[in-house]
RNA sequence: UGGGAUGUCGUCUAAUGGCAGGACACGAGAUUUUGGAUCUCGUUAUGGUGGUUCGAAUCCACCCGUCCCAGCCA
């Protein structure tokens, strides 16, 4: 249970408003709603659910500068597709301008209100600084009588924007800036969306929302963090005109990784055309995660399992995806799409036949149903489905070998046609096995892979649109001042194929209806760009990979089946180490590489480290005025380390030190070979310790 | 340099003086007609230093880190 559950479960014991629990979601309609606000949205809605209370639904709209019916509908739409009902429980703080204006007054009459004339630039200075106190406003003492006459003519329109507003009477020598008389009322003649003209005096937040709360016996007033100094504030309007009191708790608002969560940047995204609108299947928005084919009950999932608390967090989206990727596995149907096909003819498969296969939607839930899907001669496989010099541990087709077409038979390859130009592949041929129908040998003997196909003469052409992250760091407003988000953006976040083979059962497929494209992702039909004969689909998130992963891990050169000749010494002065050497690191982005900070450092020490055969220790000089210790496994090539003394290594300075067996390793150095051909980068003249290698 | 918060595995979150637990991530294995799913196992944490106590993540003191506040925005 979180903390806030606790304090409701203590008040609800101690007998506090009877028992009863009443919250609110009070979004201002100045901008669309994220994940950040279903966060809120699952606790307020959550807790009035667990305690039978109820949860109301109101706008905070007392700034109609910035407001919009547009974003009204968009929220009150957002809260339904969450699964949220706040039943006639639908307010505005708008709605409540009279009482807000005659507890203004009563606040005037109890002498805590005033009419002020400084300009926007006076109260500022008057206010004084995070170290020192203000001084009071020379209107802070206007007799009761004058303030209440200035407050009427200035509901009256009788004075311009900005050069009078109502302020509550408190301490302008608080430590707390939130109390040093701040401003109850401004002069604004804007037209409110809601109540057009009939005003042009409105509330600020920290007056008007305590009230709203107040009115509507709200017990538990739920908010974020940057609150936590208005607290006070909010005590003190509930104290001083002796109404209902609402309790204020606050938490901590929800920071995902790869993308960024504030009104303004979001806003700067649409507005630049960074995306394509609030609704852009790559936006945290809930209209864009709603497009992109997210469950409103994975979202519900994922805000329960962050849990809520008072420390600053940032939630990994892992966690997102899983929640997704948990509940699509159970309910999205299995369907075969190919996103780049590949032609393949099966010779020993009659021209003019074609056969269907009955298969499931699901593996597991044979509730689903399933489909008929036909087969022919020529068939698309995925491109990435072949190779012809297959790698390590790709177990798919490559010539000569045999695999398993889902549900339907074995084949093998025989032979890859090329362009004779590019030397790119064409076509493939194959054989079948008419005895495995239905992908089963009757010899029970075993492929590695299975791939899924789509028959050519019956395939429809659709539009895939693959999404993934925005931002290409964890936190794209965290990487300092110096940089702005926009560097990080993921120029890949979102890629669209536009001749993709799906199987015929897709035809007709309902605007957002979700699917799991066998051994692809899961996808859904976009309800803006799809029409009724060219089906649009976004991927919302790809299946759990762990190809990708032995990918990763495989050298370049192998990885793309480049057969490695070894190369002559190299010439260059920097390094010791071959170009063959270095050609076998895994690949990173070059996003990742930039935040190496490589130094030139000097080897103090070096000795065999007791009790490890790999260990070498040494101490390092990279500059920075200490010594480092580096245990590196480089004692197959170095068995006496000694001789490094002296030597210019290159050394990975900006790592987290790793605690090992043998103690703490602060850094890396550079070393390239394998076995005992292993050598350590170093550098013969030149550059002096600490110095940057780019 | 004022005030208000907050520090527990890589991440999020429990433990309210008594075995530091869970989820995600990561890794290993089993299984598999999706390199999916499922199952099993595993690595990793109380910011630091003192103190109180039989016993401290928890209480006390000091230190350190991070976040928020000087809108007539919310």
């Amino acid at each position: 249970m979180d903390f806030i559950r606790t304090i409701i479960t203590d008040d609800i014991k101690n007998g506090k408003h009877g028992g009863r629990v009443h919250t609110r979601f009070p979004p201002e309609p100045n901008g669309y709603l994220h994940i950040g606000h279903a966060k809120s949205i699952c606790l307020n809605f959550g807790i009035a659910r667990d305690f039978q209370g109820r949860c109301n639904l109101r706008f905070d709209d007392t700034n109609p500068s910035k407001e919009d019916q547009e974003y009204i509908d968009s929220i009150i739409e957002d809260v339904r597709w969450l699964g949220f009902d706040w039943e006639d429980r639908l307010y505005f703080a708008s709605d409540y301008s009279e009482q807000l204006y005659a507890f203004a007054e009563q606040l005037i009459k109890l002498g805590k209100a005033y009419v002020c004339d400084l300009s926007p630039e006076e109260i500022r200075q008057y206010r004084g600084t995070l170290t020192e106190p203000g001084k009071d406003s020379p209107y802070r003492n206007r007799p009761i009588g004058e303030n209440l006459e200035l407050f009427h003519r200035m509901r009256a329109g009788e004075f311009s924007d900005g050069s009078k507003v109502l302020r509550a009477k408190i301490d302008m020598a608080s430590p707390n800036m939130n109390m040093r008389d701040p401003v109850m009322y401004r002069i604004l003649s804007a037209t409110h969306h809601r109540t057009g003209d009939s005003w042009c005096i409105y509330p600020m937040y920290d007056y008007a929302h305590p009230v709203s709360d107040s009115l509507e016996g709200i017990t538990h007033s739920i908010c974020t963090l940057e609150f936590e100094d208005h607290r006070p504030l909010y005590d003190w309007f509930l104290n001083e005109l002796d109404i209902f009191r609402s309790r204020q708790i606050e938490f901590a608002r929800l920071n995902l990784t790869h993308t960024v969560m504030s009104k303004r940047k979001l806003l700067q995204l649409v507005q630049e055309n960074i995306v394509e609108g609030w609704d852009d299947p790559r936006m945290p928005t809930i209209a864009g995660l709603r497009r992109r084919g997210f469950t409103p009950a994975s979202i519900r999932d994922f805000c329960d399992r962050i849990g809520v608390a008072k420390k600053d967090s940032l939630v990994d989206i892992a966690l997102l995806e899983h929640c997704l990727r948990e509940d699509l596995n159970e309910h999205a149907p299995r369907v075969m799409v190919i996103l780049k096909p590949l032609k393949v003819v099966i010779d020993n498969y009659p021209e003019d036949q074609t056969e269907e296969f009955d298969i499931p939607f699901h593996p597991h839930d044979p509730g689903m149903g399933s489909r008929m899907v036909p087969f022919s001669r020529e068939l698309y496989i995925e491109l990435d489905d072949f190779q012809e010099n297959p790698i390590p541990k790709f177990f798919r087709l490559s010539p000569g070998r045999e695999v398993r077409l889902r549900g339907a038979y074995f084949i093998t390859c025989t032979q890859a046609l090329k362009d004779p130009g590019t030397g790119k592949i064409m076509e493939i041929h194959c054989t079948y096995d008419p005895e495995t129908r239905g992908g089963d040998a009757p010899d029970s003997r075993k492929v590695r892979g299975t791939l899924h196909w789509v028959s050519a003469r019956h395939a429809l052409t659709a539009e895939v649109r693959l999404y993934d992250r925005l931002f290409t760091v964890e936190n794209p407003i965290g990487e300092g001042e110096q940089h702005d988000f926009r560097e990080f953006l993921n120029s890949s976040s979102v890629v669209k194929l536009g001749s993709c083979k799906i199987e015929p059962s897709l035809c007709g497929a309902a605007p957002l209806s979700r699917y799991q494209f066998e051994r692809l992702g899961y996808f859904s039909v976009d309800p803006k760009d799809s029409t009724q004969d060219s089906l649009v689909f976004n991927r919302i998130v790809t299946l759990r990979d762990s190809w990708s992963k032995i990918e990763k891990t495989l050298p370049v050169a192998r990885r793309q089946g480049v057969t490695i000749s070894p190369a002559p010494p190299a010439q260059s002065s920097a390094s010791s180490a071959t170009a063959r050497d270095m050609i076998s690191v895994p690949e990173i982005s070059i996003d990742d590489f930039v935040k190496l900070d490589l130094r030139i450092g000097v080897v103090r020490e070096a000795s065999p480290v007791d009790g490890s055969d790999k260990l070498v220790r040494l101490t390092v000089d990279v500059g920075d005025g200490r010594i480092r210790q580096i245990l590196a496994g480089i004692r197959s090539a170095y068995q006496e380390p000694g001789v490094l003394v002296g030597r210019k290594v290159l050394v990975v300075v900006n790592l987290k030190p790793r605690k090992m067996k043998f103690g703490l390793s602060e850094g890396m150095i550079l070393a390239a070979g394998e076995g005992n051909t292993l050598s350590i980068c170093t550098v013969d003249e030149g550059p002096q310790p600490g110095d940057k290698v780019s």
